[in-house]
DNA sequence: TTTAGTGCAAACACTTTGCAAGATA
DNA sequence: TATCTTGCAAAGTGTTTGCACTAAA
């Protein structure tokens, strides 16, 4: 097991302390997403959080799904990815990191930072600075 | 001026005969799509690539634009990229290739694959190995 | 009591599908 | 002729919006 060290499990008063760091009130179900989505590192479709509401035995809507995962991402608890499928992936894992992705099945694991090394990176276009790398290892089955 | 050494002009019987060695028949409908994507270097999502279709001055309809994509992708004269945005991007630059895309307008850039070079890279989970690396370099203005 | 949050349903944007008509080998 | 290709319209997805209702500061 190894899980420990990577999947820190908040509880709800450590969850509502760190929506109300990032200015996010915690409503009844903003902390039904949070649960979902924040307790523990995660890659989730905005359907697949929804599910996950509804199998918790609450019900949310559409639409708050979408608000609360929307000011989740402008606040910075959630990071929001494009990676293959044409739905837009939260990651929970807001720290600077890479991904896998495993073609067949489009799930995504974390590659934690020094994991990866630039020997060359390319110089940025005349007046043009670099606010990010993106990486996704494709990962087929051997 | 440096555009010719990447960006090479293909000719209608160029494109005609790249489609057939893809084992594409050569359609009126095709030639036209092949003509704004295939004919120099370029990241169209299908709606772009309609329009461009329009502007020439013919039309072909929204289903065989995809058709036609689909099928170049398929065919592998055209590679599906997933990017920001939630509309499927096509390119065709088919060689291997990294990407700079501009933060506010979402632009891409091509990044030949000599400029980048990693000095470390994560070994796959087990049972794995690796298909293909995506790398986007986000940029933003000075 | 004033502002912020929620939920429904309808609207939206992009993509795919079913099927009849047309083009091609 | 047999097969492939096209185009329209309709249906599907995933996401966003308008607006009345509710909850919270």
């Amino acid at each position: 097991m190894e899980a420990a060290a990577t999947a820190p499990v908040l509880s709800d008063s450590e969850l509502a302390a760190r929506l109300q760091q990032h200015g996010v009130r915690a409503t009844a179900q903003r902390m039904r997403v949070a649960r979902i989505l924040l307790a523990t590192p995660q890659h989730l479709f905005a359907d697949q959080v929804a599910a996950a509401v509804r199998r918790s035995g609450a019900h949310v809507s559409k639409a708050t799904i979408y608000n609360t995962l929307h000011l989740f991402v402008e606040r910075g608890l959630v990071r929001q990815l494009a990676v293959g499928s044409l739905q837009a992936c939260f990651d929970s894992n807001t720290g600077a990191h890479y991904h896998f992705q495993e073609e067949a099945t489009g799930r995504l694991l974390d590659v934690p930072l020094p994991d990866v090394e630039f020997a060359r990176l390319p110089e940025p276009p005349p007046g043009m600075e670099v606010a990010g790398i993106e990486l996704v290892i494709r990962l087929r089955r051997k």
